[in-house]
DNA sequence: TTGACGAGTTTTACGGCGTAAACATAGCAT
DNA sequence: ATGCTATGTTTACGCCGTAAAACTCGTCAA
């Protein structure tokens, strides 16, 4: 018994206020900690009446993808170039998926394509040929685009696992490793304090928008 | 009861063989088939007696991607430009990651800051350096490449999860877009047939390294 | 008014999971 | 011979996802 409900009682769930509690949960307590019987918790409800609303655990996360992705806004060409357009594109889905980090491991196993993500593609592929690319060479940029954010977010939460302060023995912190041994390392990992992530990521994207603009067929 | 072992008899278990049979196993039948009783079986043994070896199945993953990312050669800079000996770096990053496709997700949340992984990315940073780069800007492009070669096998998984043919209801194929409302999608997605993930890997990459260059302060 | 029905919820139950704790045996050091 | 340690098995606990069934409503046809 989860409160004063009685049996058949409605709760007002649905699948949306599901999703926004489940996102809510991993942003607080990790992905660990997301199971139908704690989601059910969150929302003052046994874990079998979210079935009712979700088929199951892995439609549940893919859905908290889908939500998650779709806070990204869509890539806008309108005054701007193609470079310009995919690269707010681009800061854009990296700021969604720095919101939720704890989600990040669910991106590289369950792809996103709503219907409005394949109208975002299609957006960045006609700036694209209408820029000179092949639609076989746009393609190829968008999807490495998408990697290349994908990767960033992925990477940096590596790094800055267990916080700039816990765990001195984490792997990830190169804070520790001895300057004698790894002199370069350990001189670049002190100078990258201050500016850290976003400067890191806008000097690689644009590097890769660079790079593609200069592999196009004018 | 195992086999016809009894209850004191040594089955040659050691670290190592556990990872690799661990490995084996997820190859063999995906990450979700691995738990300590199957592995267990794998090597003919009880559950808890991995707990002899490994601490817990949490060190299990951690050692199956270290493992795993070791079977990438270091970078070598011998007789080449910093630039290609990056590339070669990240190829085989790249065969390594491909090979065993199903560990894709792990690296997401696990560093593999092996003593042999920093020193490749020691020698990376000498190169860098020696080519103009600062250290912090050295540093940003070996983290940016690491993250671009694992964003790039993520989509490269998420496009061709469930195989070119099973699954036509697969959201992430994008063979099925409607041609009249996605006109460059479906075309794109055609012309990517032949060339497939090598090519597309080749193409970003190299604009990635270009654009580095161009940014190098001489 | 009533009675059947379907949607939404709880209850119960099952097999599998990671792993703590206790126990057993083999081989080695003394 | 004696005990110690390393390595295995057994048992047990609480959590997991979810199938199945029981319960309780609101709705709507007769």
């Amino acid at each position: 018994m989860v409160v004063s409900r009685a049996r058949g009682q409605h709760a007002g769930l649905s699948r949306d206020a599901i999703l926004e509690a489940a996102v809510r949960l991993v942003d607080r307590q990790g992905l660990a900690a997301l199971s139908m019987r704690q989601l059910g918790a969150e929302l003052g409800v046994e874990a079998m009446a979210l079935y009712h609303h979700i088929p199951n655990k892995s439609a549940l996360l893919d859905g908290m993808v889908e939500r998650v992705v779709a806070e990204a806004s869509p890539p806008d060409f309108d005054g701007s170039s193609w470079s310009e357009g995919l690269r707010d594109y681009a800061r854009s889905l990296l700021r969604a998926l720095e919101a939720h980090p704890d989600l990040v491991p669910l991106f590289m196993s369950r792809p996103a394509m709503t219907p409005r993500n394949l109208r975002a593609m299609e957006a960045m592929l006609g700036a694209l040929c209408a820029a000179g690319f092949e639609p076989r060479r746009a393609l190829d940029v968008v999807y490495s685009l998408t990697g290349f954010v994908l990767g960033h977010v992925a990477v940096q939460r590596q790094i800055e696992e267990a916080g700039p302060d816990g765990g001195a023995d984490s792997a990830a912190r190169l804070s520790g490793v001895p300057a004698d041994v790894h002199p370069l390392l350990s001189r670049a990992a002190r100078d990258d304090r201050p500016s850290g992530t976003a400067s890191r990521f806008d000097f690689a994207l644009d590097a890769l928008l660079a790079g593609f603009d200069a592999a196009r067929g004018v």
